[in-house]
DNA sequence: CGAACTGTTGAGAGGCTTCAAGCCTAGTGG
DNA sequence: CCACTAGGCTTGAAGCCTCTCAACAGTTCG
């Protein structure tokens, strides 16, 4: 089904309600919404490729998209999710590299374009966007180091358990405890960083020991403690 | 052998060579000069633990330390090494967060403490300070990604040899092309994510092969091209 | 209705880990 | 000065976790 807006709401374009521009004056705040430049995208869109040049970073104020890196024969490898609210491409910009993850969208998603010359400008005339943006990024700093450590040292078994846990915290869940984010079989797999065939038998162990529900991308949590005790948390 | 020296010299309290610091004007040199606390550490000294509260962050100016977080049974996951230029302890300082890694000495080590309030002062006051910084984070959090890709996909093969070649960028070769950097195997496999006897095997392995030679912990690259191919790259 | 993609299951292989035992080296204390 | 000890290093054997390959069922979509 295709949407049938075509052109981002008024409220999907707003992004003033946006953590790191929570301390922006007046007219910083004119300023940014003059640059920016809001557009829909439909499930599939890439928004950026792994070696693209990138003009700005983007604002995500509806939707969800992963953020992946191609490793070996092009296995996809899972960096992290954007959702609303979330900035994407940032980090590329900031280091002045070429973009070092590809972007696609997994639910039709509304992006706000803001132009590196209005990131420049807003670092350059208030501290505390940057005191800001240096926040996110040694958040997600953590979290990479984080994971790092799990990847290193827990089996595919932990991981999977971990990372269901982790979309369990980080996306909505239905009055019956049901994941409302459709992943597939494989990209859990590029999630945890193994086979297809693995995520799918850890699946059905997890459904036989009653810790989840599943009906096909339908993921639904029955025994959350015993979950986190299976991710070894 | 001890060292003879136990106070820093001069050189070894001078920070104003750092490239975060480059832009800072007379005033705010003078400040940090003021603010900083430089000492020495030897081998093995904790700087800060996993969980600890930090007072400021460290400009490394001599000596080598060892980033690891704690994972599974007390294994560590080593994240990064720091040396000379380096500054450490930053991360969860400016994410207001209790530390999430170890620091240890691994080759004696002079630091200059920067306290938190410096930081900020820095921060508020020179946009460009402000720019380096996110510069920094986000080139750690690029190799943090890269390394998930890594260890996701690759092999402990051919991980132990992106590390190895890792290492050789990172640190002194003498002219003999022998890694100036001394670590043991448990070290290594802590960095690759594996087990210490295969890393015990593999470089073995890789002797045999003549990518490397090995003398207890002094490993000499022989054929850099072959360890290339060995790490996939 | 077929094509392409996704999901499932089984079998087999192999990379790595774990455990265990012994060696080597360096530092310590008698 | 030398035996002793502790920690690091090495090697072997056994076995498991996970991957790969292959075949097939189910689903979606043009």
């Amino acid at each position: 089904m295709r949407s049938s807006i075509n052109r981002p709401t008024d409220e999907d374009s707003d992004v003033s309600g946006f953590q790191v521009f929570k301390k922006l004056n007046e007219q910083e705040l004119t300023q940014l919404n003059y640059d920016k430049t809001c557009s829909m995208y439909s499930k599939g869109s890439i928004i950026y490729r792994e070696g693209s040049r990138l003009t700005g970073f983007y604002c995500v104020t509806r939707g969800i998209l992963k953020i992946f890196k191609t490793g070996i024969d092009g296995k996809e490898q899972i960096i992290r999710f954007a959702k609303k609210g979330d900035i994407i491409a940032y980090r590329s910009l900031l280091s002045q590299e070429l973009a070092c993850t590809t972007a696609k969208v997994i639910e039709e998603t509304v992006l706000c374009h803001i132009p590196y010359q209005t990131l420049l400008y807003l670092i350059q005339s208030n501290w505390q966007f940057s005191h800001h943006m240096l926040q996110i990024v040694c958040k997600e700093l953590r979290e990479a180091n984080d994971y790092i450590t799990d990847i290193a040292q827990k089996s595919v078994r932990e991981r999977l358990a971990e990372v269901l846990l982790l979309l369990k915290e980080n996306f909505d869940l239905d009055n019956a405890n049901t994941l409302q984010i459709s992943l597939t079989r494989e990209e859990l797999a590029n999630m945890v960083g193994t086979a297809t065939e693995s995520v799918i038998r850890l699946l059905s162990e997890f459904k036989q020991d009653q810790l989840i529900d599943v009906q096909g991308r339908k993921i639904k949590f029955i025994n959350v403690a015993g979950l986190t005790r299976a991710a070894n948390l």
